[in-house]
DNA sequence: TTTCATT
């Protein structure tokens, strides 16, 4: 009904789109608080993300689905800042946070909206703080105080939703405590307010009060897990079968120049996560690579290479080039009168000059999907891929117009799918050619064009 | 295993 394509929908003015906060006299007319004046939220009001809407509800269609849960305060749908594309979600803040609460358990994945595969999401936007951002480790606490105590000290600071101390089996404190508090800034002035504020007695230094850190846990096993990847890369590169000397090699080289342009500011960690990044796409790049290598003349023609800056032409290719002459048959496996390969080189270096704050030849990234035809679905990517990674390995086939990992949010981990949109049906079917079935690992990729929408059905 | 998106 208010799904007409383009018709319905207002144009958004010029500036930031407000949605219609009814803070806005300009739109309290238009039916959010009729008659009444500027409404005001509670200050524990919750803000809502909605997901999982159709692109052509706005703002005003949406209206009636939460108006029954109580007061709206105000109720932005988002779209694309620059080309003003409805993203597919909102966000809702009830004046009360009843209300908010209400809708959610009423609505979150309770019915589907027209057109949409997925049920609707009502929850607490991720700015809302995740929860961990709200729950305290408190350390240093005198073994005889309890919950109670515990309590005393942090009520002053706001509304406490949780408090629990720490205790053996036995029943004794560790001397410690988590706390949760009803929303960030509360718990953030809690931290401010009393973490080293003050010794208990029995507690061998100063009150210690922090963000419970799951999150912080979680970083670390990442880096943890990358620092092993980076470590069993380096001795034995298998995915690339015979090439795996010269690779490391490359890979060597590749973290060298990383090491260097990293600089003194950046701690280890931050050195080893952006190593893994750029190494992960330099290995899976250069495997295709290596055939094109093979088809230039012995000695490496200026004309081949001459896309390449020295140091890496010299110490990574050099040797490869003429190693991959020297086997049976590679020449004919690859060259199948495609040819992609060429084009790669420089996006097979490009992962160096993003070292750098350079942009070479930024695309516009604004279309989400190309023409018919155009557009791949890409299964069984490397768990480290990203977007950047996405681009660079199907970026010589042709021009990108996007391109995107798909991403689990509750742990940021990669699907190991994505998808990447040509602006034409050629390079999309010349990316099919090169890249299905390219192995990376014990996996092969998968690359096909991307199923229509309304293809599911079987007749 | 085919777009889940966070001002």
């Amino acid at each position: 009904m208010a799904a007409a394509p383009g018709g319905s929908v207002p144009p958004a003015g010029p500036g930031p789109r407000l949605g219609f906060s009814t803070a806005d006299s300009s739109v309290a007319t238009s039916g959010l608080n009729p008659g009444a004046a500027v409404p005001m939220k509670d200050h524990d009001a919750i803000k809502l993300f909605v997901g999982q809407i159709p692109r052509g509800l706005d703002e005003q269609d949406l209206k009636p689905l939460f108006e029954e849960f109580g007061r709206i305060y105000e109720l932005t749908v988002l779209k694309d800042r620059l080309t003003g594309l409805h993203k597919g979600c909102a966000f809702l803040t009830y004046c009360a946070r009843d209300s908010a609460l209400k809708a959610q358990s009423a609505l979150h994945e309770q019915k589907t909206l027209p057109g949409m595969n997925r049920p609707i999401q009502v929850k607490p936007a991720a700015s809302e703080g995740r929860g961990e951002d709200r729950k305290l480790f408190v350390g240093m606490l005198g073994k005889q105080q309890g919950e109670e105590d515990v309590r005393r000290l942090f009520q002053p600071f706001g509304h406490i939703e949780e408090c629990t101390v720490l205790r053996s089996p036995d029943g004794t404190s560790k001397g410690c405590a988590f706390v949760k508090f009803g929303s960030q800034g509360e718990a953030q002035a809690a931290i401010q307010g009393l973490h080293g504020s003050q010794t208990m007695a029995g507690a061998s230094s100063s009150l210690v009060v922090k963000l419970a850190d799951t999150d912080r846990e979680r970083a670390l096993r990442r880096m943890q897990q990358m620092a092993g990847q980076l470590g069993a890369l380096h001795p034995a590169p298998l995915p690339l079968g015979a090439c795996g000397a010269y690779t490391t090699a490359i890979l060597q080289h590749q973290a060298a120049l990383l090491a260097a342009a990293q600089g003194p500011g950046l701690g280890p960690v931050a050195a080893v996560a952006a190593q893994m990044q750029h190494v992960a796409a330099f290995s899976l790049v250069a495997a295709p690579l290596l055939p094109a290598a093979a088809n230039s003349p012995p000695g490496g023609g200026p004309g081949t290479l001459s896309g390449f800056p020295g140091p890496i032409g010299v110490n990574g290719f050099g040797p490869l080039t003429a190693q991959t002459n020297g086997q049976p048959g590679s020449d004919t496996l690859y060259n199948n009168g495609l040819s992609p390969y060429p084009a790669a080189y420089p996006s097979a270096y490009a992962p160096v000059s993003t070292t750098f704050p350079q942009q070479p030849s930024a695309l516009p990234q604004q279309q989400r999907e190309g023409p018919e035809g155009c557009n791949l679905f890409i299964y069984h990517l490397p768990q480290e891929f990203g977007d950047a990674e996405l681009i660079q390995t199907f970026l010589p086939f042709g021009a990108v117009v996007s391109a995107k990992v798909f991403v689990d949010r509750a742990t940021n981990q990669s699907k190991c799918f994505g998808f990447v949109s040509f602006d034409n049906p050629t390079s999309a079917q010349t990316a099919i050619q090169a890249m299905n079935g390219f192995q990376i690992g014990m996996k092969r990729l998968k690359v096909q064009l991307k199923r229509p929408k309304d293809a599911n059905r079987p007749y």
